[in-house]
DNA sequence: TGAACATCTGAAAGAGTGTTCATATGAACA
DNA sequence: TGTTCATATGAACACTCTTTCAGATGTTCA
């Protein structure tokens, strides 16, 4: 073996020590993965997208997600025990929001990437009292 | 009904149908989805994170991800039909880098959001903006 | 109280997925 | 040429997950 090969086999393992060096642990990997695991579903993915503009009832999510209003429960149950939405009790309705300020930025990176134009944070061009709390 | 439910519900359904025109489209959703969910596993999110600082041999992304060589060639297998990782043969190793910029500004703003300090660019090693938003 | 409504929950079916083992491919070297 | 090495592939297994259905919970209103 030339050592030309043999000191690119050193650069090489040099490589791989730092990049485990910098690995993050395994708990954090286990969260990040979790959080994409949760967005990586179409029907929860785009429950999401619509709390994206402000909170809304599960009905209206199910509807707007075109899934079961029993699937739209599911989910949101699922995303509520990670803390990725918070729900609000209204009479006899929930109200959920969307409680996690990294899944959000995540989802407007995604759809940004994905040509998706128009997505404004709740705050701006507020639809007034369009939440939910009047 | 109170007049003023009656007028809640009139928002309520306002705020669906714009959030049904903003929709993206089913194609769009899908694609989105799909990204998150490669994203959700945590092999091969190491794998990926691993790559973020620059191209790696097979059997040095299993031994960073704590996998496989075999399951290592399976996810990037994956990896590379949707087009996330680019594979160059050098001699009878495959070299992998992450080809798909938005997958790794995804995975970047991710890390940083779980508090993994260091992730720089291939570049070079300057900490500086390692913070998350300042 | 009882009926209508919104949501939640549990269980079951079905599809999908990751992992492993064994083997195949193809390049390097002796 | 035959052997060794790095990677790729295929199949099988176990496992998880999504979806759906039926019914439960809790609220509003007459």
């Amino acid at each position: 073996m030339p050592e030309r090969a043999e000191h690119h086999d050193d650069v090489l393992r040099e490589n791989v020590s730092r990049v485990r060096r910098r690995m993050p642990s395994d708990d954090a990997v286990a969260d990040v993965a979790d959080v994409f695991a949760l967005l990586g579903d179409p029907g929860r993915l785009r429950i999401l997208t619509a709390l994206l503009e402000g909170p809304l009832r599960v009905r209206d999510l199910a509807e707007a997600a075109g899934v079961s209003e029993s699937g739209a429960s599911h989910a949101l149950r699922l995303l509520r025990a990670h803390r990725v939405v918070s729900v609000q009790r209204v009479g006899r309705e929930s109200h959920y929001e969307i409680d996690d300020t990294h899944v959000r930025a995540l989802l407007q990176l995604a759809l940004d990437h994905v040509g998706h134009s128009v997505l404004v944070h709740v705050a701006d061009e507020a639809p007034a009292e369009g939440g939910c709390q009047g």
